[in-house]
DNA sequence: TGTTATTCGGATATTTAATATCCGATTTAA
DNA sequence: TTAAATCGGATATTAAATATCCGAATAACA
């Protein structure tokens, strides 16, 4: 059915989430799925992932947590899709132009067929869609379109649950 | 994964294969397997979806087939999508922004949030790029781009199994 | 300096969707 | 009228998304 796994959805708005930590702080897979009410194993998952990609930084132990392992301004909802999705184009060309009664040699196969031609244009303009789009971009969205009551109760939130990270980072 | 069933891969190809029958003619769901070497039962589901979608006519019984039921000129590689997969779109937002200590009130979420909008953007890309392909585009594609000795192969094989439709079409 | 509480990381179940198949409904030709 | 042929919807099977668990690692504290 051509869908994203609701991961991204989670990651991209725990990722938002860490924008607003302090320099040093850090929030656990555990505060981040009650945050967003959301099973933790799960969220625990995806914020793996985003480890794994550079995205964020992750400590262990007591005092662990994570938080953003760039600025803002150098993570992109592209970053955060790839990192939970992969990067494999959603299009699989198994290449039946080879098959069949007049199925085509391989060595005129070089390029790609146009079909799966088509859908590579297609899956570019919609990564580079995402590539357009900045945590700090949707952050700032977030500042302006929200009451100032909400954005109270968030800081508030974060003050309670933001931990100082120990030293190991990874 | 982010994945497109790989129907909407042979759907696309059957429909261009189905470009080049002369008028009143057709091709059964065997036959179009067999040029593809791909499984005849799930070839027919895939146009089922197209013949449900308009895009291809059918007719049942003795002397039964498939064709395209408008000009390809008028059928683009979205249509052909989104009969196999739907119309439904990829990112799925569950509206984790109402959730948690910190949920906002559904009648504060009328707009989309920051990230379920820039998906839709970036879906709308995909899609438009999708919408600017037709069947006439990938057939004068391969007219041009393949040999001559193939072309021919491939008329043959369709002088040998396009067969008399039957009148009863839907 | 050992011990314990805490948290991440990878490996493991469960549920849902994609893939593949089968059999009845319908049409035509003989 | 009969029989052969073909589509259409319903049904199995396999793979992927979703959810969960337990061991590895870190730091605080006695």
């Amino acid at each position: 059915m051509m869908q994203i796994s609701k991961g991204v959805e989670w990651a991209a708005h725990a990722a938002v989430m860490m924008i607003a930590l302090p320099e040093g702080r850090g929030l656990k897979a555990e505060a981040l799925a009650r945050y967003h009410e959301v099973p933790t194993a799960y969220m625990a998952k995806q914020l793996q992932a985003l480890s794994k990609a550079g995205i964020v930084q992750s400590s262990r132990g007591a005092h662990g947590g994570y938080r953003l392992a760039k600025p803002a301004t150098d993570i992109t909802l592209w970053d955060i899709t790839a990192a939970i999705e992969g990067h494999a184009p959603a299009f699989r060309c198994t290449e039946i132009r080879q098959n069949g009664p007049c199925g085509l040699k391989k060595k005129d196969c070089k390029n790609p067929c146009q079909i799966a031609g088509a859908f590579a244009v297609a899956e570019r303009a919609f990564r580079d869609s995402l590539k357009a789009v900045t945590l700090a971009d949707l952050s700032g969205q977030v500042l302006r379109e929200s009451k100032p009551e909400h954005l109270t109760d968030v800081m508030k939130w974060l003050g309670a649950e933001a931990v100082p990270l120990s030293k190991k980072l990874s």
